[in-house]
DNA sequence: TAGAATCATGCAAATATAGGCAAGGATTGG
DNA sequence: CCAATCCTTGCCTATATTTGCATGATTCTA
C-alpha cells in the first residue's frame, strides 16, 4: 500500500488528491479506490469522484473498484489508409449480424478482419478468439469481449502467430463462427495463399470452426496462386462488398455457400 | 498625524505579499489560502486577491482553497509519455549487458519491460518469449528477434495473456533469462502484487526461467501489496535506475542477489 | 443465483468564491 | 494645502464547490 508519509497532512488540496492518485497509478499500473481512500483518510466518495474526473480528462482510466494507468492500454497504431478501406467495412458490416450474444468466434488476421474486429459493439457479449495481434489489440477495446489470442510464433509480416505451436492450439479449441480472410479466391480452385505457413493456419483454422465465413473483397475473385487452404466448398457464408445477387458471385452459387 | 511606526511594521505592500505567497508556493508546492492569511495576518479575501492576479501573471495556479505551484501541475501533461521514462530507460540500458546472441528470453509485460523491448538492437539474434501484446509489437520491428507470444485469455488492463492457458503455456518452456516487472517490491514481502492474475502467470515465469531478472524503479522499493509472487531470493538479478552501491539498495543486499 | 462490493444519485453541512460596497490611505492636479 | 480620484482592503451576501452520508441500483464473485 501506500507509504504512510501522505497521512501526516491533514488540509489536503483536492489538485494534491488527485496528483496523489496519478501518481499511484503510474507507478503502480493499478490502484483501489479503498486502498487510497484509507491512505489519503478520505470517504471512498470523494476519491470516485476524484478518479471520475480524471477519468473525464484522460489522466487513467477508471475500472470497477479502482483505476487503471493509461501508459498500458496507450494502444494508437491504428493505420488510417488500408486499402479499399470502405468495401471492407460494408463487409464487415455484413459480418457483424452474424454474431450473436454469447458466439465463440475466430478472427483471422488481415485488414478486413480488423476492420470486423472494430466494429463489433462495445456491448457485445462474445468469446473471440484471434492468432492476430492487431485483432487482439482492437478487440481489448471492447469490455464485453472475451479475448483469447491463438499462442506460437509470430510472422512480422502478418503480425499473427503460426507455425506447429499455434496449430497445435487451434486443434484444441472449437468455435461456432470463424472469419477469415485470404489471399486469393476462385470458385474452382478454392482459397489459396502465397505462403505456405499462413496455408497451415488456415486449415487448422477451418479444422476447428463449425461454419467458416470467408470475407473477402471482389477483387480477389477468381485469383489464385501457390498453396492451396482449402476447396471452395470449405466455406459456409461468403461475403463480399458486393451486392449478393451481383452476377460476379454467380460461379459461386452452384456450391452449397451462403453468399451476404 | 500620528507617527506610522507601527503600521509601518505590520503592512506590507502588496507586492511584498506577493512575493511571499509565491515563495511560499514553490516551497510548499502547495498552500492553503486560510494558512497565509492568518501567516500574513490578512483578511482571506485580500489573500484571495492576490492569487488571483499570480494566477492570471501564470505564476501559480489557484485551486479551490488554496494554490498549486506550476511544476506542481507540470506534471499532468506526462501522459505523453511513460511515467518516469529517464529511468526505465536507464533500466533497459542495464539489462540489455545481460543479452548474448541465441539467448532465450521472456519478456514480461509492463512500460520497464516494454522498454527493454524497444531498445533491443535491430542485429541481436535471439528468441524472445512474451506474453504481452505490446512487447510483442515492439520486438516485431527487429527483423533478428524470434519473437513467440504466450496464448491464453488476454487481460484488457494489463495488456498481457492470463490464464490457465497462459499458465500452462509457459510451463511447456525454459528461458535462459526472464526480465519481470512488479507492481510492489520489499526485502522482507518480497514481489507482491495487485492482481491475483498476474501474479499467477509471473510465477510460471519465474518457474520457467533459470535467471529471473527483476526491472523497477526504486520508486517501488518497499511497497507491498495484497498477493504475493515470490521471496525476494527468488529474483536473481535486480535492476533499478539507482548506483547499485546506492544504500536504498542495502536491505537487498543479504540476499542472494546480483544488484545492477 | 444469492450475497457482497461497488456505483450513481440526491441531500445537507461546511467551506470557498465572486461581486458589491464602503472606509481608509495614497496620488494627482490645481 | 485642498479636493477629486484611484487603489487597496475588509466586510457582507448570494452563490458555488466540496465532501460525507444515505439510498437504491448495478456489478462482481463464488
Amino acid at each position: 500500500m501506500l507509504p504512510d508519509i501522505y497521512e501526516l497532512v491533514d488540509t489536503m488540496l483536492k489538485e494534491e488528491r488527485q496528483q496523489t492518485i496519478l501518481s499511484e497509478v503510474e507507478l503502480h499500473n493499478r490502484i483501489l479506490l479503498t486502498d487510497i481512500a484509507e491512505t489519503l483518510d478520505v470517504s471512498i466518495d470523494t476519491i470516485r469522484r476524484d478518479v471520475k474526473e480524471l477519468d473525464a480528462e484522460n489522466k487513467l482510466r477508471k475500472v470497477h473498484g479502482g483505476a487503471v494507468s493509461l501508459g498500458f492500454t496507450m494502444n494508437s497504431t491504428r493505420n488510417q489508409n488500408i486499402y479499399k478501406l470502405e468495401e471492407k467495412n460494408k463487409i464487415a458490416e455484413k459480418a457483424l449480424t452474424l454474431l450473436k450474444p454469447g458466439s465463440v468466434i475466430f478472427i483471422d488476421g488481415g485488414t478486413t478482419c480488423s476492420e470486423l474486429a472494430r466494429l463489433i459493439p462495445q456491448n457485445l457479449d462474445i468469446t473471440c478468439f484471434t492468432h492476430s495481434l492487431p485483432v487482439a489489440s482492437e478487440l481489448l477495446t471492447k469490455p464485453n469481449v472475451n479475448v483469447i489470442i491463438v499462442g506460437g510464433q509470430v510472422s512480422s509480416e502478418s503480425q499473427t502467430t503460426i507455425g506447429a505451436n499455434a496449430i497445435h492450439n487451434l486443434s484444441e479449441i472449437k468455435v461456432d463462427y470463424s472469419f477469415i480472410g485470404t489471399g486469393y479466391v476462385d470458385s474452382f480452385y478454392g482459397l489459396t495463399e502465397f505462403d505456405w505457413d499462413i496455408v497451415q493456419v488456415k486449415k487448422a483454422v477451418i479444422k476447428c470452426s463449425k461454419k467458416t465465413v470467408l470475407l473477402s473483397i471482389s477483387e480477389k475473385l477468381n485469383s489464385q496462386h501457390r498453396y492451396k487452404t482449402c476447396d471452395i466448398n470449405a466455406i459456409n457464408t461468403m461475403i463480399t462488398e458486393l451486392d449478393p445477387e451481383n452476377e460476379l458471385l454467380n460461379s459461386f452459387r452452384n456450391h452449397d455457400i451462403r453468399i451476404l
